[in-house]
DNA sequence: ATTAATGTGGACTATAATAGTCCACAAAGA
DNA sequence: TCTTTGTGGACTATTATAGTCCACATTAAT
């Protein structure tokens, strides 16, 4: 039976993820739908309504992290450096926000000093790896294919 | 096979359960470790390394909240409103820090226009679901237990 | 060679979320 | 009535996130 929490606050969430891995995977996904040639970051901006200069900087992380490639100068842009379906959402999430855990040992005030014999300890790398394994399992494939079937939502062409 | 992602920032993280869930985990715990008396705000800030101004707003909310019970004047205090099996992370979670989701739907710009066909909206409801569900079942006592059993890293006195 | 189009890198600013502080006041025991 | 305690609201500080700007490097087209 569920206890009821009354919430003052109206729609308040915490959010895992944030709106630089939603730039992340709307950049890519429109780069897995425009395949065999360079697009520009101008045009990723444009048609994913992202601002330009955030989405440069984005896309810079993406070409380090190795999702894509840049080729500079005229006629230069952007492709996806891998297929779509060796991409996954932990991998994007991760580079653009670090590390996704639970959080450190919570019981304690300096840390928990007893760590590697800790019951809970081990509850939460269970659960971060249950999520971990949830989020590594849905591939830019599946993003773009959820795109293709319905309306056309990140279209803009 | 796992690819593997080189971050050149250190050890960003991204951490689920904040620091005012995290103090309000603490001093839950010190309450129920001193079950039958009213504990001062002051205490619990001494015991457990907490700002006293910062851990009185969080008594508040956790008042409001109804875990807590607090009684003014002097020789007041907070106690306990409810065992400590009838407490759990999740409760505690949002009420400090909001609902716990994924995030709305990615794809599109304006929010997804198709939110109740759309297959990854479930996938994101089943995940939350799980993760829900896997906080829930840690009550307060389980924490209980934890640092009774430890060397009393919750400690103090 | 020159020019225009493009990405790169770093520094910078803005906004928002989180953490933390302060104070006047209300309640209750001594 | 005095002291101790929690309450509520406003306030400030710090940090994280989002967003901007600009000088520069690279490349294609002319």
């Amino acid at each position: 039976m569920w206890t009821i929490i009354v919430h003052k606050e109206d729609g308040v969430t915490m959010e895992i993820i944030r709106r630089n891995t939603e730039y992340s995977i709307r950049a890519l996904v429109h780069l897995a739908l425009h395949p065999g040639r360079d697009v520009t970051a101008a045009e990723i901006a444009e048609a994913q309504e992202i601002p330009l200069e955030y989405l440069q900087k984005i896309l810079q992380k993406l070409t380090r992290g190795g999702f894509v490639g840049a080729q500079r100068g005229a006629r230069g842009g952007f492709y996806l450096a891998k297929d779509p379906e060796e991409i996954n959402l932990l991998q994007v999430i991760e580079l653009m926000q670090g590390k996704l855990a639970m959080n450190k040992c919570f019981l304690g005030k300096n840390g928990c000093n007893r760590a590697p014999k800790c019951v809970l300890k081990n509850n939460w790398l269970q659960l971060e790896q249950r999520i971990a394994g949830f989020l590594s399992q849905i591939t830019l494939l599946d993003l773009v294919e959820q795109v293709r079937e319905g309306g056309r939502p990140g279209g803009g062409e």
